[in-house]
DNA sequence: TGTTCTACGTATACCGTTCTACGTTTTTGA
DNA sequence: TCAAAAACGTAGAACGGTATACGTAGAACA
């Protein structure tokens, strides 16, 4: 078996040899790729050229016996998403000037796939974690902040000692959402609601939603329906909604994606956007602006967060203890599926 | 540094205690980790079941510095695309019943960036490398594909010999969209194409167009505007092309996303789609199925691809040497956005 | 002028696996 | 019944880095 990686590994420059032609100790070569304390400027300059000379590139795995690979794992529920792009692109610029890297995995949404994918993490030694959207209970979560440094982008859990969070303040998110259908004179107003294991998101834009709904006096009107975020399913639910004796004459969306399907049903059905109903999203991704959809939808600043996680996490793996919990601040933006 | 990674090593079972356990040696328990030759069953079912108990896990980095480390490593353009998670979703199945993992890096359609997460990739040990819509040369992929066994997806080289690619035949796919065009009764038909490093693709799904094209008898009519993936170029290439003086009456464009935009522009400037200007996109995602989209496209299979291509890596791994270049024909799926 | 620091380097144990080389036991074949 | 082969298991040297413990030279101080 593998007998195709023989001949593969040849060729590596491996810190002894970039050592000899420094004319320097191993040990020497080793602080200088760790900026670590002790080394004269002659020094690492004779190093940093033989290693450029040699293209030598330090072995993750090496690193990883005895101390980081310098790699962090980023775990995705899902890659439709492109919400989660956003995430990534702030992830990246914070890490632009570092040595760290990224490897991605998806959890698909499952939590037994999440486990899965932050189990093979760990293996891998990622030297921290940043999981979106998880599902995991904040055991399973504490569980994992034992081993790596942890930090969760759309999990509330203010009271989590052991990994930090990073959200925006959904609740104010979905009042918002409903503050702009009630201002657009709409009243009937319906929330599509993620199903599935339930999480804190859920419960807090749920409870915004409420609010806004009890605040504007349509208490009465409070209607939250859910679907998976399989198509087939969203389908379903959008067109329940829709046929119903209650029919809404608004529907705030879990994501952008589900938003986009209940236009699609809602047109199917002969009902204009947004004259007989409509249609706020979540996330703000790109695919709002398109004319045809042009969807009102609450930006959560994805790049803000998956910098802000970024950057937390390295404060973590750096030595921070103390816990901290980002959250920033949701803005709508309105577009036409909302300008009655 | 990094003291906090200090008591987070602890805990970890290593393969030492395992072997203690079942009272074998490690090498017996390293065997049997690897399937290898020379275990009678007794022995296998003690360490198997030391391993449960005491729930072990090997540690990637430690194999790598002697054998595999169980990792594959997926490169992917960029997350926006929803057409990469339908490979990725075939990778996964593809690997659903092995001890491999998938890790996703982005290239983000750069050969600078691009090189930098393969390296980054060989740099920790990924036993075989999966390279989606790669932009690099073809001595590029050579040099990797020394150093790793190596997959393309999206890059015809049908004379490489160091690596294996998987493709849906492009050229063909151009030629289905005009010939469905030119059926539906279009006849100015441009192609909106990408901008950037040349690609093999781009090159084979020019030729279906013109050939095509040709095939019709509208020779003349050939018309091919590009742009890149960044959202405002595209507006700008398509706002150009409906504006111009050879306004097209169809546009079959790069992808599903290129193409939605293309219908925000038209709906945006009052041109109706379908009977102004006919759409055709490529890849098939699920935002073609939108009612306020419906968009036609070609669907080359993404999870077929991305099974494939696991496969394929696989193989190699395992030491297959011969050169393999899979194809998959594409398919037409009409929809309102061409429906003259 | 000796003593104590500080800065800079070095030698080397160690991380958790794999895998080769080598014993020992059991089975097979004549 | 004995030799040869097959099956099973073990010991221990790698793999390429990190990090600790230590040595040495020159500077600073009294």
């Amino acid at each position: 078996m593998a007998q195709a990686g023989e001949g593969r590994r040849n060729g590596r420059v491996t810190i002894r040899e970039v050592a000899d032609d420094a004319g320097v100790s191993v040990a020497a070569v080793s602080k200088v790729l760790r900026d670590a304390y002790g080394v004269s400027d002659a020094l690492r300059a004779k190093v940093r050229d033989s290693m450029d000379r040699l293209g030598y590139r330090p072995l993750a795995s090496a690193r990883g016996m005895r101390g980081q690979t310098y790699t962090l794992g980023l775990v995705l529920p899902d890659l439709r998403n492109p919400f989660f792009a956003d995430i990534m692109t702030g992830v990246n610029n914070a890490l632009e000037r570092t040595q760290y890297q990224v490897m991605m995995g998806i959890s698909a949404s499952t939590a037994k796939l999440e486990t899965g994918v932050v189990d093979s993490m760990i293996d891998r030694q990622m030297d921290g974690i940043i999981l979106i959207g998880s599902t995991e209970s904040r055991e399973s979560l504490n569980t994992i902040a034992e081993k790596k440094p942890l930090v969760a982008i759309g999990h509330h859990d203010p009271s989590a000692e052991a990994f930090d969070t990073v959200n925006n303040n959904d609740r104010q998110g979905a009042l918002l959402a409903v503050r702009h259908l009630v201002a657009a004179g709409y009243s009937k107003i319906a929330m599509l609601s993620l199903q599935g294991e339930p999480s804190s998101i859920l419960a807090e834009r749920e409870q915004g939603y409420r609010h806004g709904m009890v605040e504007a006096g349509l208490g009465g009107a409070i209607n939250i329906a859910s679907a998976t975020q399989v198509m087939r399913d969203v389908q379903f639910a959008a067109k329940r909604l829709l046929h119903g004796p209650r029919r809404p004459d608004a529907i705030f969306c879990w994501t952008d994606f589900i938003a986009l399907e209940v236009i699609s049903v809602a047109t199917e059905l002969g009902l204009r956007v947004p004259e007989d109903v409509g249609i706020v999203g979540y996330d703000n991704t790109m695919f709002c602006d398109f004319a045809q959809n042009s969807l009102t939808s609450i930006d959560q600043s994805g790049e803000l967060l998956g910098l802000q996680a970024a950057r937390l996490v390295i404060e973590r793996i750096n030595g921070r203890t103390a816990v901290e919990h980002f959250v920033v601040p949701p803005r709508l933006v309105a577009r036409r599926s909302t300008s009655r």
